[in-house]
DNA sequence: GATTCGTGGGT
DNA sequence: TACCCAAGAAT
C-alpha cells in the first residue's frame, strides 16, 4: 500500500465508514437516467457530459444523445458534426470528438466491447483517471478509485487532508486512499456513494454536516475545520478579448464559417470575426473581410453588444449586420464563387442555421438575426 | 506542472 | 458585483 495513504488511514475506522456510507447511498441515491442499467456505453457517455458539469445541466443533453446514439455502434457510425450538434451548449467540445473517436476505436480495435482494464481503457481518447476509474467500477465492478472533485473534498474532510486537492500529487494520495477504502464486491455503490455524498451533503460552501451519515468519522467535522478543507489554490482572472463579428446577409441567406480543428471552440460554427484593437471596429471587420475573403462589405448597422465568458477569458463581441458593397458587383451568388477557395465558409440560409453546432456566444448572434429578419 | 478547454448556477 | 463551483482531460 502506498506509504502516505497508509498513514492517513492508521487510526481510520475503515470498516464502519464503508458501512454508514453504503448505508446511506442506497436509500438516497437519485434516480438518473445513466443508472437504469450498467451498459458501460452508457455509463462512459454519461460521465464524459459529467466531466466538470453539473447533474441538472446533464440531463437533458444525456437523454436527447442516448435517443440519438442509443448504442455504442450507433454513434460509431455518425458523422461528427451531428454529435457535436447534439453537444450543442454543453461546452468543452473536445470532449464530444474525443468520445467519438474512441467509441470508433472502441468498435474496430475491441470489437465494440469497452475494455475491461485501467491500461486499455486508459489509451482512449478523453479517458482519463477520473472516467477510467468510473467506468470501471460501476459498469464492471471492479475496485477502482474513481477520484473526481466530490471525492477530493469529501475526503480531505473526512481525514483532514491539508494539501492542495488542485496538485496531481493530492489527487494520486486520494485515489490511494480510496483504493484502501473500497469494500469487497462494493466498488460501483461505494464510488457513486462517495460522489453523491459530496454533491448533496459533503458541499463546497456550507456542508450538511448535522445530517451527514459519516459525521461521526469525520476528522474536519470533529475538529470543526469543515468549512476550510479542501484547500484550493485561487483562480487567475480572465483576461477580455475584443473582437468584432459581422453578419454579412441580404435577408435570406448569411455567411458563416467553421472554426480551425483545435483550440477554442473547435470546429464549431460562427459569424465571421476578428479581434480588433484601438480602431473603429466597423471599420476592422469590413477591412478583414476584404483581406481575407475578398469581399467588399459595408455597415449597415450595429447590433447588441455580446459578452460572453469562458473560465478563462472574456470575449467582448461587437456585431454588425453587413451588406456586399456594389463596386464589385456583389449579388451574393457571385460572391459566393470567389469564396470557394476558403473551405471553412459557407452561404447557408438563415432558416437552416440551426443545423450547425455554434457556440453559445454565437447563438446569441443568431438569435438576434431571426429576430431582425 | 501550469494552461487551456464552456457553460450555467449559486451566493 | 464578483467570485466560486461542477462526476476532468489534453497539451
Amino acid at each position: 500500500m502506498d506509504q502516505a495513504a497508509e498513514k492517513y488511514l492508521a487510526a481510520f475506522p475503515v470498516d464502519r465508514f464503508q458501512k454508514q456510507l453504503l448505508y446511506w447511498f442506497e436509500r438516497n441515491m437519485r434516480q438518473l437516467p445513466w443508472r437504469e442499467d450498467r451498459d458501460p456505453y452508457k455509463i462512459w457517455v454519461s460521465e464524459v457530459m459529467l466531466q466538470q458539469t453539473q447533474v441538472d445541466t446533464v440531463i437533458p443533453y444525456y437523454k436527447r444523445f442516448m435517443e440519438r446514439f442509443p448504442t455504442l455502434e450507433a454513434l460509431a457510425e455518425a458523422d461528427e458534426e451531428e454529435v457535436l450538434k447534439h453537444w450543442e451548449g454543453l461546452g468543452y467540445y473536445s470532449r464530444a470528438r474525443n468520445l467519438h473517436q474512441a467509441v470508433k476505436e472502441v468498435k474496430e480495435r475491441y470489437g465494440g466491447q469497452v475494455p475491461e482494464n485501467r491500461e486499455d481503457i486508459s489509451t482512449l481518447k478523453g479517458v482519463g483517471p477520473y472516467t477510467a476509474g468510473a467506468i470501471l467500477s460501476i459498469a464492471y465492478g471492479q475496485r477502482e478509485p474513481a477520484v473526481d472533485g466530490n471525492v477530493l473534498r469529501v475526503i480531505s474532510r473526512l481525514l483532514y487532508i491539508e494539501e492542495d486537492i488542485q496538485k496531481v500529487k493530492t489527487r494520486r494520495l486520494v485515489e490511494a486512499i480510496v483504493q484502501c477504502l473500497i469494500p469487497e464486491g462494493r466498488a460501483s455503490y461505494f464510488n457513486q456513494g462517495l460522489m453523491e455524498l459530496g454533491a448533496l451533503v459533503c458541499t463546497p460552501k456550507s456542508p450538511h454536516c448535522l445530517t451527514c451519515p459519516v459525521h461521526e468519522v469525520c476528522l474536519a467535522y470533529q475538529q470543526g475545520v469543515q468549512s476550510q478543507l479542501p484547500v484550493k489554490a485561487k483562480k487567475k482572472k480572465p483576461k477580455t478579448v475584443k473582437l468584432v463579428a459581422g453578419v454579412l446577409t441580404d435577408g435570406e441567406q448569411v455567411l458563416i464559417r467553421q472554426r480551425p480543428n483545435s483550440g477554442l471552440l473547435a470546429k464549431l460554427y460562427e459569424f465571421p470575426n476578428v479581434e480588433w484593437y484601438g480602431h473603429e471596429p466597423a471599420e476592422t471587420i469590413s477591412r478583414y473581410l476584404f483581406e481575407t475573403y475578398g469581399l467588399r462589405a459595408e455597415t449597415v448597422e450595429e447590433w447588441p453588444l455580446v459578452q460572453h465568458t469562458f473560465t478563462h477569458l472574456i470575449w467582448e463581441i461587437r456585431v454588425y449586420r453587413l451588406q456586399l458593397a456594389e463596386p464589385l458587383g456583389g449579388t451574393l451568388k457571385s460572391a459566393q464563387n470567389r469564396l470557394s477557395l476558403a473551405s471553412e465558409t459557407r452561404w447557408e440560409r438563415i432558416g437552416n442555421l440551426d443545423r450547425y453546432p455554434f457556440p453559445v456566444s454565437h447563438q446569441k448572434i443568431k438569435k438576434e438575426l431571426r429576430q431582425r429578419l
